[in-house]
DNA sequence: ACTAGACTGCACTGTATAGTATAGTTATGA
DNA sequence: TCATAACTATACTATACAGTGCAGTCTAGT
């Protein structure tokens, strides 16, 4: 007999995803998945037993994969604050604004009022990267690199200056990746502003 | 004869408004807002040609107020710059977070693969008040009021840290107005790092 | 080679919706 | 008052899509 293949089902993923992050998810049809991942219908049901049972594994992945790179972008072994947010910084921003995840957010964000998925993506991402940062920069505080304030602001204003530049991202029609040259500029000025206001 | 009257207009406006904020745009039928207005599908199709120039006009509306809520909230006769930036930072959060403009940005980033109103209502609402705002800081830093740098990144980084701890808002299900006193700890803590890196 | 079951292709059901058409009703301005 | 046009109610067209069912085909494991 034949086995259902794991490589069948990623590249069934695989398609959904792209059709998803083009169209959203009531504008994407099955058959348009179907056709993109290249099997018949009855397959994709086979594997998926729904479209939103497709749509909720994808944005679990996608949150999850956000939430390993900014728990990866962190040394805590690092003796100089600033370098290491720097560094921490243009991670960041090259992968959650890269056109996958920047997609998805956009989706997360759209998704929100018709169900719970979109919060569902928030908690299982950017907090879980959030709860991560804080506990780095908490230590840094207690080593004595940074002002002794309340860490979870901190972690909030890190990542609002580093993202300042880029809302306009959300409101483009057509997503392109950014520029590493322009990523270290908005990096290296965030830093900055956060140092001028947390360093001692 | 009878005249079309300007009341009726308006009074589809909202009830479209509000259909579309609760169900997104693909979501909404015009069945729903004719219901929800009160009217007939054909007297709504005798007011607005198509779903799509009703979405339209309300997201154009949505982004002007906005706009114009941004720059009535800028005082550039006042003496202390610091001041002047809680006032309007407060001004802006209470308005761009009320729950009607909070959906209205939603729509426009989850309509922003599938059409152009999303980068237009962009354009027409936020980067309109990233102008002036710009404009103000310019004035405030060849005042002597603050460092002279790129005011630009200046408008972005105060934006940012403004907003920074309100990401959630966006992917939450249900939109609740903010409390006005978080809104003034948000404030406050956002001008302060601000005032730390651009003060003098 | 045989067979279980994975797979295709297609038709079908049921539902939903944008937009149009029409026939009859109501309000209003001259 | 009365003609005009706004209005309602409703039916209709055309389309699209999620999900199911089925007849038959292919493939891998024994």
């Amino acid at each position: 007999m034949r086995a259902k293949s794991e490589e069948k089902r990623q590249s069934i993923l695989n398609a959904a995803s792209e059709v998803f992050r083009v169209t959203g998810f009531e504008g994407a049809s099955m058959s348009d998945i179907c056709a993109k991942a290249g099997y018949s219908r009855a397959t994709l049901y086979s594997y998926f037993p729904s479209k939103e049972a497709l749509f909720l594994e994808i944005m679990l992945a996608g949150g999850q994969s956000q939430a390993e790179a900014i728990t990866a972008a962190l040394d805590p072994a690092t003796p100089n604050i600033k370098e290491s947010l720097i560094h921490f910084g243009k991670a960041l921003l090259t992968f959650i604004y890269s056109p996958e995840i920047l997609a998805l957010r956009r989706l997360a964000i759209a998704e929100a009022t018709r169900s719970d998925f979109g919060h569902l993506f928030y908690t299982r991402s950017r907090k879980q990267g959030e709860v991560v940062l804080t506990a780095f920069l908490k230590q840094a505080m207690d080593a004595g690199k940074l002002r002794q304030v309340d860490s979870s602001v901190a972690v909030a204003h890190l990542s609002g200056l580093l993202e300042s530049e880029l809302e306009e991202m959300f409101y483009r029609s057509e997503i392109v990746p950014l520029d590493p040259l322009y990523i270290d500029r908005i990096t290296n000025s965030a830093v900055n502003v956060f140092m001028a206001a947390y360093g001692l």
